[in-house]
DNA sequence: CTTGGAAAGTCAATAAGGCTGACGTAAATT
DNA sequence: AATTTACGTCAGCCTTATTGACTTTCCAAG
C-alpha cells in the first residue's frame, strides 16, 4: 500500500493545544481518516461479542436486544422497536428465540395487558455479562491508553456524530444541560 | 475536558499523567454509555450515505468498496479484501455490480496478470464525493462542535479500540514511532 | 518443455438479518 | 359499537455474509 508522501493527515492533527483554529481547519484527508478510524474501530469494538455469539448460533440482532432490554429491564416491544430502529418482524424474529431459548420472559403488562414487558431470565443476563464484559474490557483498555481527556473527546464527538433525536433520548435520562 | 497543554496527542506525549486517576476510575455504568455512544454514534454516521446509496439500489458494501478504491486507486482485489476483512466472493458480488454499472474499472495488471487493479470511473468518482461530502459534513459539524481537543481524543480512543493488526495497518504509512 | 502448486478471481448455493405488506387477536379508547 | 393500539405471524424480497468448487494465470521444479 504503497502511499503518496502528500499524506500529511497525521501531521495536521497533532499540534492541538496550540490555539485550536489550526485544527478546525478540516482537510478532506484529515476527515478521511476519522471517517476510516470509525469504521476500523467499530468493527474490533464488536468482535468480541461476534465472537461469543456466533458460537452460540447468535448474531448482533441479539445482542443489541439483550443489552437493551438488560439496561431497562421491563421495557415494552414497541419502546425497543424504537431504540433500535428497526421493525417489528425483524425485532419479533430475535425475540422469539431468545424466549425459546429462555434468555429473555415476556411478561404481559399489569396496567395494560396488551403490553409485553421485557427481562432477562438468569441465563440471560449471564450471557449479558459475558457479551459487555468483553466489550467493557476493550473499551477500558481503550480509556486507560487514551487517558482521561481523551475519553471526554471521545463521548463529545460521538454525542455531536448522533442523529438529534437520538443523542436526546440518549442524553435525555440523565438530567444534564448541555453547553 | 478543558485540559489544555500534556493533552495525550502531542508528539509523543504517551504517558498519561497520573493526575487523570481519579477520572480513570470507570464504573460499570460509565463504561455502558460509552458502549452505546458507539452503537448510536455509528448509526448516525451511515445514515446518510445510507440514503443516497438507497436510493440507487446500493448497500454499505459498495460504500466501502468504493470509498477504499477511491482512496488508494490501482488497488488489487486481495488487498481489497484484506482491508475489508470479507470474504472474496462477497467482495466479488459487490464488486461485479458496480463495474457492470459503470462505476469501476478493473484494469488486468501488467507484472501479474492475475492481478485486478481497481481504479473508479468518472461516475464512481462522482458518486464516492456525493457519498463522502455526506459523511465529512456529518464529521465536520462534529468536530466543530466539540472542538480540537475532543477531536484528538476521540481519534486517540478510536484507534485504541481497533484490533492491533488494524492499528498497525491504520497508522502504519505514518512513520511515527508509538510507545 | 511440461507439470504441479499457489495465487487471483469467478460462479453457485446457502443462511442471517434486514425490509414491506397483509392479516389476526386482544385490549384499550372513543 | 367502532376505532385505535400493541403485539404476533405468514409470505416474499433484498443485501450481505458464508463455504465449496472452478478457471485463469504465474512460477518454479523436474
Amino acid at each position: 500500500m504503497a502511499r503518496g508522501p502528500g499524506d500529511g493527515a497525521g501531521g495536521g492533527a497533532r499540534g492541538v493545544d496550540s490555539g485550536g483554529e489550526s485544527l478546525l481547519f478540516l482537510t478532506d484527508d484529515q476527515l478521511r481518516r476519522g471517517i476510516e478510524a470509525m469504521f476500523f474501530a467499530y468493527r474490533g469494538f464488536t468482535a468480541d461479542p461476534d465472537r461469543i455469539l456466533g458460537a452460540r448460533g447468535y448474531g448482533r440482532a441479539h445482542h443489541r436486544a439483550i443489552h437493551f432490554i438488560g439496561r431497562s429491564p421491563g421495557t415494552t416491544v414497541t419502546n425497543l422497536i424504537d431504540i433500535l430502529g428497526v421493525t417489528k418482524q425483524s425485532l419479533n424474529r430475535v425475540l422469539r428465540t431468545l424466549i425459546a431459548d429462555g434468555l429473555v420472559e415476556a411478561r404481559i403488562g399489569r396496567e395494560d395487558r396488551r403490553e409485553r414487558h421485557l427481562h432477562l431470565t438468569e441465563a440471560g443476563a449471564a450471557l449479558e455479562r459475558a457479551l459487555s464484559d468483553a466489550q467493557r474490557a476493550r473499551m477500558r483498555a481503550a480509556y486507560r491508553a487514551a487517558g482521561p481527556a481523551a475519553v471526554a473527546g471521545f463521548r463529545r464527538v460521538l454525542e455531536e456524530m448522533m442523529d438529534t433525536d437520538q443523542r436526546a433520548r440518549f442524553l435525555g435520562p440523565r438530567p444534564e444541560p448541555r453547553g
